[in-house]
DNA sequence: CCAGACGTTGTT
DNA sequence: GTCTGG
DNA sequence: CCAGACGTTGTT
DNA sequence: GTCTGG
């Protein structure tokens, strides 16, 4: 799955990188739920790095708690879920991550593992998003989730489940509304059958700078 | 019809 | 908003 | 995901 | 154990 991840890629990279228009977000090796995060999506045609609480709350909730059940979506189901169908079909994005996490809880205390590239690029998570106006008539809420896959072998040392990486060569049509939902599965299944997945890494985290509880 | 859910992961 | 269960 | 709390009364 | 908050 993907719970916490880290981003402290600089700005003017991440612009190269996704060919996006991206704010000046501060880096974080322990991003968490309901944090605001950055993602990528088409605005008027041209990619746009938007900062959006992660968690999605769909427009038709009638609060925001729902938002705590919805940071991860199942790939495969997600067509189907009142929560995330919409968003899935008009209201896709990219999550750059350097890395996601996943815990070793056979150690004590728990032992975080950051995934990453083998070759260091950035990541770009397949992301989802939407858009909730409180009922009060208060100010609206952006937010967004994650989408998960099976695990490919080398995650699944230690779970069963992990985000849906997305190379470079289908952003394009990822970010696009206009392609057909039909196109969209073997879009997703880029993870883990894909390239990208051979090359993931596996590195242990012994740094104590990070602190679970402590988000950066 | 109305009421209530709408989600994922992990763990047992 | 839309579906499921009662 | 992890960390940290884990309560009551009364009133709307 | 289970829920809430970050």
């Amino acid at each position: 799955m993907c719970g916490r991840f880290a981003l402290g890629i600089p700005r003017r990279q991440l612009e190269e990188h996704f060919a996006a228009e991206v704010p000046e977000v501060p880096p974080r090796i322990n991003v968490a739920p309901s944090q605001p995060v950055l993602a990528i999506r088409l605005e008027h045609g041209r990619r746009v790095g938007r900062l959006l609480r992660w968690g999605l709350i769909p427009y038709w909730a009638k609060d925001e708690k729902i938002g705590w059940k919805t940071i991860n979506a199942r790939a495969e189901s997600a067509a189907a879920m009142p929560a995330f169908r919409d968003s899935l079909r008009r209201r896709r994005c990219l999550v750059p991550a350097d890395g996601f996490y996943e815990w070793d809880k056979s150690r004590k205390p728990r032992e975080p593992h950051l995934f990453s590239l083998a070759d260091a690029s950035p990541m770009a998570l397949a992301g989802l998003w939407d858009r909730w106006r409180p009922l009060d008539g208060g100010e609206a809420v952006e937010s967004c989730t994650i989408l998960t896959c099976p695990a490919n072998a080398l995650v699944a040392r230690h779970h069963d489940r992990m985000p849906v990486i997305l190379p470079p060569s289908a952003w394009a049509a990822w970010l696009d509304p206009a392609t057909a939902p039909g196109a969209l599965p073997a879009l997703l299944k880029t993870c883990p059958a894909g390239q990208m997945a051979e090359r993931l890494a596996d590195i242990r985290i012994n740094s104590p700078d990070f602190e679970p509880g402590a988000p950066g």
